[in-house]
DNA sequence: ATGCCGAGTCACACTCGA
């Protein structure tokens, strides 16, 4: 059994390349983020013609989480329980005291985490929030996000014979070692104290980031900007993960990561991992 | 060549991404 994980960067620009990564690799389950398209603008027909199923959550141009599959999809999960939401707290976004100020309603709870149940295992795709800057707002969404995520996914994890794949777009970098230069990022996001700690809990929750445990190379990359010759000169970064319960860490035979994906006119800026299991 | 940022929205310049 092959399940793979791809931050596409929008799905409808990038269906060609999507399909040829199915056949490619020849995946039973793809967990997709980035779709950036509504629920009414996936591009379904496609999928079903390539003979997979699909459950996703779109709600705008942004973020949007897919997965789709060939060996069935039952209980999907468009969030997760207690899923935190965001909103701009912006005098243009909110010239005037809205109905939801007035009634404190909570923030919008945005596409960013999509559930099924997959041969067995119970997949998560996931798009953990950028961020944006220490200090931003966003910031402290992206923590509280993974929190109460690791907060829930510590309950999933407690039978040992579960099987949760928690597969995505992290936006963390874990290790100094998983970027080109980590002084580039000195008072960025992504390598704060914080935001490690944050990712390095889900060990604690009963996890294994099983792509680091097959492929421990240092330096090895899963994102390359579009700016400024990023790949050519491979100046990279590695925050797409696939934290696994022991029972499908156990499974996982082999890791790959699709560096010839980012070749080429009309790449997304990430590249697919992909887990070989046993069946 | 792995090649100098791209997608979506919308109306041409903006947001967002990392």
């Amino acid at each position: 059994m092959r399940i793979a994980t791809w931050n596409v960067n929008s799905l409808r620009a990038r269906i060609d390349r999507t399909l040829a990564v199915l056949e490619r690799w020849d995946l039973d389950v793809l967990a997709l983020q980035e779709t950036k398209c509504r629920d009414d603008q996936f591009p379904l027909v496609a999928f079903a013609e390539a003979g997979y199923e699909v459950a996703h959550t779109g709600l705008n141009q942004w973020n949007g989480v897919a997965i789709a599959s060939r060996v069935g999809l039952d209980d999907v999960a468009t969030s997760f329980p207690g899923q935190p939401g965001f909103r701009k707290l912006t005098a243009d976004t909110d010239p005037a005291p809205s109905a939801d100020t007035l009634l404190d309603v909570a923030p919008p709870v945005e596409a960013r985490a999509i559930g099924a149940t997959c041969g067995g295992i119970r997949v998560w795709s996931l798009y953990v929030p950028h961020g944006r800057a220490l200090g931003d707002p966003h910031y402290e969404y992206k923590l509280t996000w993974l929190e109460q995520l690791r907060v829930v996914a510590r309950d999933w994890a407690v039978d040992p014979a579960s099987q949760v794949a928690l597969l995505g777009d992290w936006n963390v970098i874990p290790l100094d070692t998983d970027v080109y230069d980590v002084a580039d990022f000195a008072g960025k996001t992504h390598v704060s104290p914080r935001e490690r700690a944050a990712f390095d809990d889900f060990a604690q929750a009963g996890y294994t980031e099983v792509s680091r445990e097959h492929v421990p190379t240092e330096h090895t990359y899963t994102y390359w900007d579009y700016q400024q010759l990023a790949f050519p000169r491979n100046k990279g970064l590695r925050i797409d993960f696939a934290w696994t319960t022991a029972a499908v860490a156990e499974r996982v035979r082999g890791v790959h990561i699709d560096r010839e994906e980012r070749k080429g006119k009309g790449a997304s800026d990430h590249v697919p991992v992909i887990l070989e299991l046993t069946d």
